[in-house]
DNA sequence: AGTGCGGATGACGTAAACGTAAGAGAAACG
DNA sequence: CGTTTCTCTTACGTTTACGTCATCCGCACT
């Protein structure tokens, strides 16, 4: 069916612009086969932009990405290139296992301190009350 | 003891450059006491850019971390400048948690995608040790 | 008195990741 | 056939988060 899609298609689809796109395709992240002048994303196109999207998340650059999805591209047979990928893929692992460690102890931390907020409001809702 | 930090002890206990700490100063974020010209920051200023750097870590821009600080700034105790907190923070919360769920699954699939890798790069090795 | 050293204050520069406007071409619609 | 509607390329603009001078000040040695 959607076999593939356009710009506008991609981009309702993945909230994102079409300069996003297209910035993305100048960076060698995506590659979206033409028709005419016209971009056609294909899955594969949409299986990295997925990528893409997970890693800026997780606050990794576009350059950082860009190496990382050699690993995910079926498509490096190249030994070299495939042991460079998974080094790099190694090194992300660990960070990113890092930063679960160090995301977990932020959220103890701020549910800690939403509910010592919440006592303190509580108090003035009590000390109103008893004024009356 | 160290009761408070010059600008160089803070930059080498938290790796970061004086140029930033002034900066997050122009920013609101910090607030060093002056000694003369000279900037002295206090165990409050600390407490402080850990929860930036490790906010800044999570994704969130300065802006964004800056109204969070309020909810850690104990003296808040104003009521609508703390509820106004309590609502940042639980949307930030929230971001967080949907953030860990989204990190353990790109764990989990890196490391199936590295798995994966390694097992190509096996296959190469023994089919380059048959044709011996 | 001279000379570093640490720190301060502008002010301009920079990299990343797009935003935005201008102009043009194809294509779909009434 | 004219007019929106998409999309294209080109190119300059913008925001965030600092980096990088240049210059100056005050204090500690010697």
């Amino acid at each position: 069916m959607t076999e593939t899609m356009t710009i506008r298609q991609m981009c309702d689809a993945f909230d994102v612009t079409p300069r996003t796109l297209r910035f993305y395709e100048a960076k060698e992240l995506l590659a979206p086969i033409r028709q005419g002048q016209k971009r056609l994303f294909t899955r594969r196109d949409r299986a990295r932009l997925k990528l893409i999207l997970r890693g800026k998340r997780f606050g990794f650059s576009l350059e950082e990405i860009r190496q990382l999805l050699d690993l995910y591209s079926v498509d490096s047979n190249q030994e070299t290139q495939m042991r460079e990928a998974i080094v790099v893929g190694r090194r992300h692992l660990e960070e990113m296992i890092e930063q679960r460690a160090a995301l977990d102890e932020a959220i103890a931390e701020l549910t800690e301190q939403i509910a010592s907020g919440e006592a303190q409001l509580a108090e003035l809702q009590s000390a109103r009350s008893a004024a009356e």
